[in-house]
DNA sequence: TAGGGTACTATAAAAAATGTAAGTAATGTC
DNA sequence: GACATTACTTACATTTTTTATAGTACCCTA
């Protein structure tokens, strides 16, 4: 995940289209297969890395870890570090992540009325 | 990319993601590469398939191709093929796929605020 | 001294998505 | 008959993403 080959056609076309289109843009940004679904837990508040790895069943530690760096590095969640032991790592959106919520409702709501037909 | 696996850890995950986050259903939808970008331009009316193409640098058409498939098999665009030659395919949004609207709109609202950041 | 809890990291492999290059069908024009 | 046009299709290669498995460090408790 963190090897992307910049010299490839497939990172020069996604690069072109983010750059022309906001809307791809932030779905590049928000679009791993789990960061959707962290972010709509974080929208009720700052949880823990293992509080995290609960409520979504089936991720291993090792994509929890990448999804959760890809957004502290696009400035979507912080990460706080207690010097406790064991360690306890705190997760939380920053002002422009819970600016996400509408993205997420409306993606919500399309979503049910799609699975209705 | 018709050939997932569906006894795939990564298949079942999408699967029980989907199933319980509209959300997580709704980007699983509209999440190819270019999907967002073909929407978009679709956003306006309908287009041939020479025309996509045109507006899209860069994309091959056989990913057109792919990305235009999986929208009708998920009822988001029509396909109509007019009998002339040489051939011409129209492809519009359909009702629910012109309800997308307040989805890209909201991620390009929300780029623009992430890029300027 | 052994084991437990927490949040990771490293490495490899599998799966999925995307790209490359070539070919097809039908018909009208030169 | 050769060629152009359009919207594809096919076989294959490469890149990207996700999963699997096994570690690590730290201190506390028993």
């Amino acid at each position: 995940m963190s090897k992307v080959k910049v010299s490839s056609t497939n990172f020069a076309n996604k690069a072109a289209l983010s750059d022309e289109c906001s809307e791809v843009y932030a779905a590049n940004i928000i679009g791993g297969q789990w960061s959707l679904a962290i972010i709509a837990w974080l929208m009720n508040g700052k949880l823990r890395f293992g509080q995290l790895k609960k409520l979504l069943p089936g991720i291993t530690e090792r994509m929890l870890t990448l999804q959760l760096r890809k957004l502290e590095d696009n400035k979507i969640v912080t990460r706080v570090v207690h010097a406790e032991v064991p360690p306890r790592v705190d997760y939380e959106l920053t002002t422009i992540g819970y600016e996400l919520k509408p993205i997420i409702d409306q993606l919500s709501i399309w979503g049910d009325k799609h699975k209705g037909l």
